[in-house]
DNA sequence: AACCCGGGGGA
DNA sequence: TCCCCAGGGTT
């Protein structure tokens, strides 16, 4: 077993010296560069962020250039990286720092904490990383390295088991580099204490390590719920006009999945339709009028199922070609100027009359 | 406490 | 396929 706090901190801290990765954002110590790669980072890997932050900083140098730019253009952006409320809280918070704090990032957890988007975690980490302030992080990586190493079984995901792991990893903080040490249990946890198979034998903890003793390591860090998978039928409308030069876009207003990106026209069911089913309702109609569609094809034969981490969108593309002038048409040729989901970006760049 | 929010990569 | 990722907000 670990004997004290500095024992698994220097022994943690002396794998992290000679393994770290060289990452951008370590080599900036401004809380705007630290706070827009933990925004990032947030249930997103490394790999799949770090293009994201590339382009961030060259649109945003500065925080105030964040503040400045349209919430559509930071959308557009973030494209493709998922969680979209993030984007908005990012934006919104580049705001409130810019024009209501006199530019003046707050330097303490507790202050940090009061941001749109930022919670726990991410609090601690700013405030470690930038201020030096001993606030110990728990992310997915630190529930697995502490619950393997000391063995806790408790639940990483129930109330008791988040201050069982809060309150260790504050116990275990190197209050004199505690951001150095909050990146290195999340480096070792990301690199070397990952979540199937790790090399048990030549870890710097093996002489120690709880679970490895009790061969346990599988089975740790403990997780209860398993969300179960949502399925919803999604018809889009893909209008184009007349001489095909524009289509219909719009914005999805209401909270749930994809809040403020845009899309084609929706239609959803409450299961799989075919052409008669889309004809009739009163969205296609609206399109119909009194020169009459044209034409009215499907894109894709068998549904197409987009798979989130809790719901699978089974979606069809219905390609409605009208003479009809349309109310807000958006030219094809500004289309890549809007920020939407996956799903909808996959199809634009699969469909030739959107192509230039 | 339970649920919602994306997309991608690894085994 | 399933799991998990430098989590946070809402109800």
């Amino acid at each position: 077993m670990i004997k004290n706090q500095s024992d698994f901190s220097n022994i943690l801290i002396v794998w992290y010296l000679q393994n770290k990765r060289d990452l951008p954002w370590r080599n900036e110590s401004q809380p705007y560069y630290i706070w827009l790669s933990e925004i990032m980072l947030q249930q997103t890997r490394v790999a799949q962020g770090l293009p994201y932050y590339l382009k961030f900083i060259k649109a945003f140098p500065t925080i105030a250039d964040l503040a400045n730019a349209s919430e559509e253009y930071v959308l557009k952006l973030w494209q493709g990286l998922g969680y979209y409320s993030r984007a908005r809280n990012l934006h919104y918070t580049a705001k409130e720092i810019t024009f209501n704090r006199n530019s003046e990032f707050p330097d303490t957890y507790k202050e940090l904490l009061e941001l749109k988007g930022v919670g726990d975690y991410t609090a601690s980490a700013i405030a470690s990383i930038c201020y030096n302030e001993p606030t110990a992080v728990v992310d997915g990586n630190v529930y697995r390295v502490l619950s393997r190493v000391f063995g806790i079984e408790t639940p990483i995901n129930s109330s008791s088991g988040v201050k069982i792991f809060k309150d260790l990893a504050q116990e275990l903080i190197d209050a004199e580099r505690p951001g150095t040490f909050n990146q290195a249990v999340m480096e070792f946890g990301a690199r070397y204490c990952i979540p199937q198979k790790p090399d048990c034998e030549n870890c710097v903890f093996s002489d120690r390590c709880e679970a490895k003793r009790t061969g346990s390591v599988s089975k740790l860090p403990v997780k209860i719920r398993k969300q179960k998978i949502k399925h919803r039928h999604f018809n889009y409308l893909v209008i184009l006009s007349d001489k095909q030069e524009a289509t219909v876009l719009q914005q999805r207003r209401h909270k749930g999945i994809w809040q403020s990106l845009y899309e084609f026209p929706l239609i959803e069911t409450d299961s799989e339709v075919g052409e008669s089913e889309i004809a009739e309702r009163a969205e296609f109609k609206a399109y119909w009028g009194k020169n009459g569609t044209k034409e009215l094809l499907l894109f894709n034969e068998s549904p197409i199922i987009h798979k989130l981490s809790h719901q699978h969108l089974h979606t069809k593309f219905w390609v409605v070609k009208t003479a009809e002038q349309l109310p807000e048409p958006v030219p094809i040729s500004e289309i890549n100027n809007y920020p939407v989901p996956v799903l909808i970006e996959n199809f634009i760049s699969e469909f030739s009359p959107f192509q230039n």
